[in-house]
DNA sequence: GACAAAAACGAACGGTCGTACTATATTCTG
DNA sequence: CAGAATATAGTACGACCGTTCGTTTTTGTC
């Protein structure tokens, strides 16, 4: 009963590892049955399709981020300090997998690819952004900042600045690329005030 | 002499638009040949492999950026005015492709891979940021923006506002993507002035 | 219109893809 | 320990990958 389910999580983190840097499409069973050293069909028979390997690294992705970013951010106090942490959680998660945040590669790939893998990314994005807003909303009732605040318009600026960072980062190599993303976020929440 | 020049073009463009979905990775030779009604072979001779064909592709967009984008905003007053069009031409430009900007795709496909086609893309966009930092001094010194203005912070918040737009506009199709990224930009320049 | 050059094609290569089926190991249960 | 259930491996498949090569068609020049 446990054997199948354990060597089942070990391929998904590996696999979620992987496709950080591949991607999720890119990601293959031959590649992944080598990472984790194991036959192709032997890795296959725990999923009865490729796209279920890709619902279900999605499905992973989303438990770890949950796991690492928002559940220690909701452990802070409400408010400020809250927008504050998931913002740091989040750049510290993008640094934690070999190809930063998987979700990111998934979303540039899959943007215009219809279809389930897609419609649960969307969901997993869709869900994040609600916690963010819902995360600054409370800063509001909080009276960190201002009560006419849009916090959808925050959430949006808040993302944007993350991608940024994810660029600069990954792609420019820029040693600045943090405290760009701090100060960005500072001149965020001062406008929020 | 012509005629080569001229279906290699038109491969090209098709490729661009394709690269915007598929990624440039994604991108197939066979696929690029029905899409433009040749043959694998007689299109593979236009290119001695595939990684020829990515740096093509990427000289191509980055053409077709400049001649979109860049030259049109330069036509504007030096300034504010030309920070604007240079935002409002990025946003056109995205919606331009059937998949979007096409080094957005490729950012985020080629960030963990080495080699000559990712040290192509980076020197592009290290090119456009730096067009960008460029346009936004200029706003410093006609006094439009203020003095102690940091202007690579600037670009690089400019630059999340955009990434922030694919993201609302591509992935989550919310339809307030547009107005949220013009927002964004409003704030962008209100906080520098 | 002849002829060389350029361009496009067709077929084939070794390789990898996702997937199916069968057989062998391994694990769990009684 | 036996036997059933589960997990892994092996092999093969058709499809497509990038690439090569020889042939045929088209183009431009005298």
């Amino acid at each position: 009963m446990t054997k199948g389910q354990d060597t089942k999580e070990r391929i998904l983190g590996e696999a979620l590892d992987l496709a950080s840097t591949v991607g999720i499409e890119g990601l293959s069973i031959g590649e992944l049955a080598n990472a984790t050293e194991m036959s192709k069909s032997g890795l296959f028979a725990h999923f009865n399709s490729k796209e279920d390997l890709q619902l279900e690294v999605l499905r992973t992705g989303s438990a770890h981020f949950i796991e690492t970013v928002v559940s220690p951010a909701l452990r802070q106090p409400r408010g400020e300090a809250r927008v504050r942490a998931l913002f740091e959680r989040w750049l510290a998660w993008e640094t934690l997998r070999t190809g930063g945040c998987p979700f990111m590669a998934a979303t540039f790939e899959l943007d215009d690819r219809p279809g389930p893998v897609r419609d649960a990314l969307v969901a997993t994005q869709q869900d994040w952004v609600d916690t963010l807003t819902a995360a600054i909303k409370i800063a509001v009732d909080e009276g960190h900042f201002r009560e006419d605040l849009d916090t959808g318009q925050f959430a949006f600026e808040f993302y944007g600045a993350f991608m940024a960072f994810h660029l600069y980062h990954r792609l420019l190599r820029d040693p600045k690329a943090h405290s760009r993303a701090m100060d960005a976020l500072e001149q965020l929440i001062t406008c929020a005030k």
